[in-house]
RNA sequence: GGAGGGAUACCCGAGUGGCCAAAGGGGGCGGACUGUAAAUCCGCUGGCGACGCCUACGGUGGUUCGAAUCCACCUCCCUCCA
């Protein structure tokens, strides 16, 4: 299958940074020395569920961990859970999720796979569907499938007994999602799979089918969760305290420098892809303070947009960044916005008029506030006087906190 | 099928006739400070050319000078019993 085949010390190193756990790790390793013996890649599997078409940065902890595994030369199956998406994964939730139709399915694994490939190979992924093997599945078979597992194991998962005991409902149908993703184990013959450590179930589920259907079973590999911009809960686009791996380079730069210091040791270790010695390096000067943790922290910003942006984009990114943030400067690029002639009396525009027609403010009351409250400048002056009555003329800037600016046209 | 409890702003959650554009917390935003869109502190957080007016406490009506608060019906959610 080409690609570096280290040795296996070599490849547990690789493999094991940054995971949670690897069950069993013995099995893992017996699975890698026969590869190198046969010189057969390991197949390695990863279930994506296509609910959120917007790929995040928690996402990729899971996709550079694959991404690793591809390197290393092994198979690597994406498996676009499209049968999967219309129940909806129940893991973690304390309700049941609506399931989404067909249509709404196919649509968002095109975006996905747009985003995937952002850190993935696209010559060395394979992209299946599960639909290819489930929707086949007759009643009978699937009425053997369910008959692999029990009631009361299912209820050993965390969110299914919790919602059993406080008496919330459990559809049967809930219970399909761990049986139908350990069948995607059976039908791939996967010898790894990835996931969250939310997905221990399902993926410990796997290994058991494939025990069932007379097949070896696969290694499960759990990687950590990595939190949100608030420092607390994962990260998840419904909490909005994400970023999206396609968020223009400012916004994703700037949104990593307003992580927690805390934070940071944490986002180098999951999301960045530097190597070992690079990340034990800034951790000892940071340490020792030979490294400031403002530095740091722009590494690490810079080192992320260049991942999805490259390294010129990142480069600017940053550059912008000092100008705006530490030299309080004008950024480069400036917004344009021309005025209505009909916004206009004696060439004059009233100012909260004016950053409401220019979005810099969604409603004159919360022009007014930021007005009173110090935040706007007109070419670069102060201004906290409600009632002003600005002349539109042409490059005058106006900017309101530190982030939005204008500039008249 | 029976009995009870609930629905308040972006979220959680007080308020049980006027002092309520509605406590408190979270989130968000702004300012100061700085080392950064970190941390910390302070402030703001319905709309309107605005010391006033309009809209808002699940929905629709009603009682009252006056309703988030009382009454009726409706919708949805929850708890207990069967």
């Amino acid at each position: 299958m080409g690609g570096i085949i280290l040795d296996l010390a070599a490849q547990l190193e690789i493999i094991r940074r940054g995971v949670v756990e690897i069950i069993p790790e013995e099995e893992l390793a017996a699975k890698l020395r026969r590869s190198l013996a046969t010189g057969k890649p390991l197949r390695v599997k990863l279930g994506l569920d296509p609910t959120a078409p917007d790929i995040h940065l928690g996402h990729t902890v899971v996709l550079q961990k694959l991404k690793q595994f591809q390197d290393l030369g092994h198979q690597v199956f994406l498996v676009l859970g499209d049968y999967t998406g219309r129940i909806g994964d129940p893991s973690g939730k304390s309700e049941t999720r609506k399931q989404l139709t067909e249509e709404a399915v196919l649509a968002n694994v095109r975006t996905y796979e747009e985003q995937i490939f952002k850190i993935l190979s696209p010559e060395k992924t394979n992209i299946v569907f599960n639909s290819q093997w489930l929707a086949p599945l007759n009643f009978a078979q699937v009425l053997e499938l369910s008959s692999k597992y029990t009631v009361a194991r299912m209820l050993e998962r965390d969110d299914f007994e919790k919602r059993f005991r406080s008496q919330l409902p459990i559809s049967i149908h809930e219970f399909f999602y761990p049986l139908m993703q350990g069948y995607d184990s059976v039908a791939l013959e996967a010898d790894v799979e990835l996931g969250g450590t939310d997905q221990k179930f399902n993926l410990l589920m796997g290994r058991t089918l494939q025990r069932e259907y007379g097949q070896e079973p696969q290694i499960a590999i759990t990687m950590p969760l990595l939190e949100g911009l608030d420092g607390v809960q994962k990260m998840s686009k419904s909490l909005g305290n994400y970023v999206g791996i396609t968020e223009p380079p400012g916004e994703m730069y700037g949104k990593i420098m307003s992580l927690a210091d805390e934070l940071m040791a944490r986002y180098f270790e999951l999301v960045a892809p530097l190597s070992m010695e690079e990340l034990k390096g800034i951790n000892a000067d940071l340490a020792v303070g030979r490294l400031h943790p403002r530095d740091a922290k722009m590494l690490l910003a810079r080192t992320i947009v260049a991942t999805f942006h490259g390294a010129a984009a990142a480069e600017t990114a940053q550059s912008e960044f000092k100008k705006v943030f530490q030299q309080h400067e004008l950024p480069t690029d400036i917004p344009l916005f021309r005025v209505p002639a009909d916004a206009l009396s004696n060439g004059r525009i009233w100012l909260p008029k004016l950053m409401l027609l220019s979005h810099l403010a969604s409603s004159t009351s919360e022009a007014r506030r930021y007005i009173k409250e110090g935040a706007v400048k007109v070419n670069g002056e102060k201004t906290v006087e409600v009632d002003t009555e600005l002349e539109a003329v042409s490059g005058t800037i106006v900017q309101v906190g530190k982030r939005k600016f204008i500039r008249l046209m």
